[in-house]
DNA sequence: CCCGACATGTAAGGAGTTACATGATTTG
DNA sequence: CAAATCATGTAACTCCTTACATGTCGGG
């Protein structure tokens, strides 16, 4: 009985939610482990040889035919008894981070792009889990045992941290502008707006309206 | 000329920061990339071989010979030509992603332990991180375009995400324990307090102070 | 007419982890 | 007396990415 891999639980816990095809996995395993369909299809048959997965054929027209995976008790089981465990800790990789810590190489004007780029990214994704949000919101029952409530929690925390860093993002702006709150005493959202209040570099009392 | 991989420019980086040996860049490569001691070596000697990096060897008694390497001209070009290109998007695998979407198979309070854990985890490192932020602004300069300016963001940013994490996590905490705030209207720290501001889900204006 | 969506697979290679190997010194 | 710190390296393995392979349909 060799072990199955994390992928492998992130696989079961979106079949477990829903049936769906390989081909849908890729973008349903996105949020919370993503992969590949070349390590998803392999890894697949793998689980349905362990007993853990099985798949219905469905013959199709006009297009490739396709298999449906569903989640077995077996398969459940063994779900239900790694999510107990205490998970192992996360692993971010971000070339972004190579570069904040790089700034000493290149020029001001360079580290203002940069960080400029990123903010423009977080601003994009922001809008787009807020809508993700709304949707969930005024269609699905989000009762805290429901199978959708785990993904919902999980776009609120995407949506967070995306405003979040947004924030440090403006703050790093200001440094690098020298428009400086030195210290700061209050940060908040309000109305999809960032807001930081603190006392400048000259004394004053500042606030900035982010985002 | 074959290219070199996003961990070489980590390396490349810290070491342009300061000079260090191998053993020492296992710890400071972790805010940025993380990687072992196994992957680093092999990396030293090929970073070297194409005149990126210089070693100076440094024979000590009572413990290990070690090599402290340098970045070199070519090195700091290399750098500076990568630093400049859009990074490419993060990734991140977090264990904890999945087990908070495997909600539906556990019971209530297994969700609310992984959730409380989650937090406790938090906690320590927002402590840890706002002590070396202290320290450097203790301790060091902090000019825009100084060797620790870089660092001190990244510091920064993770204090930051860390703080909005553990607010999710209580809103979450208070979702399970149907605490609940329906519409959220503000959330802001203050003093190192975390505040959420909503309307409740009986219709009532609700204050939770947080951490 | 090209591109993206649908749909499943394999092969090769690069990236990252775990284990093997060695050994003195300090700290609890 | 055990564990951690210092210090460097290799070997074997798993994980992940990129590329190869195939084919239909619909939209711009």
């Amino acid at each position: 009985m060799i072990a199955i891999n994390t992928l492998g639980y992130a696989i079961l816990s979106v079949i477990g939610r829903k049936p769906c095809t390989g081909y849908e996995l890729v973008n349903y395993l996105d949020p919370i482990w993503p992969a590949k369909h070349s390590q998803i299809y392999p890894l697949l048959t793998k689980l349905e040889d362990k007993g853990l997965l099985v798949h219905e054929f469905v013959e199709q027209m006009g297009r490739p035919n396709k298999k449906i995976f569903s989640i077995t008790e077996k398969g459940k089981e063994a779900l239900e008894n790694w999510m107990v465990k205490t998970p192992s800790d996360p692993v971010n990789r971000d070339e972004f981070l190579i570069k904040v810590y790089s700034s000493w190489v290149a020029d001001e004007e360079k580290s203002i792009k940069l960080i400029h780029d990123r903010m423009a990214k977080l601003e994009e994704s922001v809008t787009r889990l807020s809508g993700k949000i709304k949707k969930i919101e005024e269609t699905q029952e989000l009762e805290t045992n429901s199978k959708n409530f785990g993904r919902y929690l999980l776009f609120h925390r995407k949506f967070r941290l995306a405003q979040e860093e947004k924030a440090w993002c403006q703050w790093v702006l200001n440094l690098l502008k020298n428009k400086k709150i030195n210290i700061p005493l209050l940060s908040m959202t309000f109305a999809g707006k960032l807001l930081q209040y603190g006392i400048g570099t000259e004394g004053r009392f500042l606030c900035f309206i982010l985002g």
